[in-house]
DNA sequence: GCTCATTTGTTCGTATGTATC
DNA sequence: TGATACATACGAACAAATGAG
């Protein structure tokens, strides 16, 4: 008996059958991001379903941000689903001008430490496992802005330590992720904040101690809502604004 | 000539079309947020055109949050995409634990005040229009969390002054001024920094003077990007953080 | 520059299922 | 129960974009 087919038993629409089929196919990375899937035609022969039905599984899949379409060309699967480094995401406003900065990054330090409280509780992991620590400094012209640690993994970002330092300073960490660990930002969740700047994060920012910063945490989602990423930012907002759209 | 016809000269699709027909009607208030627009096969006979083409054109308005639909009562106009008062739409955390805090609101002031930098650019305003200005503070177990002061055009909401204080106090800014004025809120602006507290915010936050607080400017936008509140928090995030998702 | 095969995009017609009142 | 309205599913035809030859 053909599982596709809706029955009484299973109300399910063909559909969301496939749909759910599909995105399991890319969670579990039979594609990487950017391939190109069966065309429509042979998914509605395989599945012995009717075009219009892979359509509709498609677009769904295709307004979750799972995959985007070309016409004459294919549907592919989608990479990383936030565009831009975070921090770039967010533009730099000074005063009420809509000067948008363009920001150098800096890479001070990346080695492993432990894990630690409250990394552990948004890693997902036990405080014995180990952990990148990757510290960096976003300036515009020469002058720092944001001051920034991440912290990953270490077992799902083997051998990071052995990549050139340019994979840290010229492109963002998400493409950089992404193209090398084959792993797409689905999500972020952020912390706000605001604290007075400690003695290492003054020195970092080249400002007094006690300056109130912008306090920034975020955690990083790839696919099956597993967190790979856990970030601390100190944003000079001095004369900046921070600027985000909902 | 029908105008729904595709032709070589103007290639926009059918659908295409009606759905910006809707979203103009929609717009321009021909329905009210909740309101049952016409069913598919009126629209269908209306336009002379399919009613799979209507479907398109319809879902695509829901899927960018102007209708929704209901099986078998129809379709209707859905009113503020944003669910939630912004203040109570961030969830404050104290330290790590996920303990969401039930806000309480106090009206703290509601005059009529002259527009005035920059919330004459915010709001698209002349800097001699009139600006009602509303401040608040939200509680929580009687520890004043954040304090707001919001700025609406006063040509946009005639006779504000004149509602009830419950109205500022029981139910949300955004539902207020939906049912009221029939705006519904689109999508917000916001500017993230950290400020160190003045006399009266100290005071209103009951903390001492350069305390660092989040400081959250807002821009809310209703149908067409036209600005309507130009709202200031500042959030005592000390102990607590302020959360959201992307 | 052209043609052709491939692939997605648009539009229609039609039938049937399901939820609401 | 019946009328109304949305949801699912199939089939078919043609348009439009792409890339290969």
């Amino acid at each position: 008996m053909n599982i596709m087919k809706k029955t009484n038993s299973d109300p399910t629409p063909v559909y969301y059958k496939l749909q759910k089929i599909l995105q399991n196919e890319i969670e579990r990375g039979r594609w990487s991001p950017g391939e190109k899937i069966s065309p429509e035609r042979s998914l509605a022969e395989l599945h012995r379903v009717s075009i219009n039905t892979v359509k509709k599984a498609i677009l769904n899949l295709v307004h979750e941000g799972y995959l985007y379409r070309i016409q004459g060309k294919g549907t592919f699967v989608a990479g990383t689903t936030l565009r831009s480094e975070s921090l770039r995401y967010y533009r730099l406003l000074s005063d009420f001008k809509d000067d948008e900065a363009h920001l150098k990054v800096k890479l001070l330090e990346l080695k492993i430490i432990k894990c630690f409280r409250p990394a552990n509780h948004y890693l997902d992991l036990d405080l014995n496992e180990d952990l990148y620590e990757i510290k960096r400094i976003f300036s515009s012209s020469e002058n720092p802005i944001v001051y920034t640690i991440s912290y990953l993994p270490q077992k799902m970002f083997e051998n990071l330590s052995e990549y050139p330092i340019t994979l840290f300073e010229k492109t963002t960490l998400y493409e950089a992720l992404e193209k090398n660990y084959g792993l797409p930002t689905i999500y972020n969740h952020e912390l706000f904040g605001a604290v007075k700047a400690d003695a290492e994060t003054a020195k970092k920012l080249e400002i007094p101690k006690g300056t109130a910063l912008q306090f920034i945490e975020m955690i990083s989602f790839t696919y099956r809502d597993r967190p790979y990423e856990y970030r601390r930012s100190y944003c000079n907002s001095d004369q900046r604004k921070i600027f985000r759209e909902i």
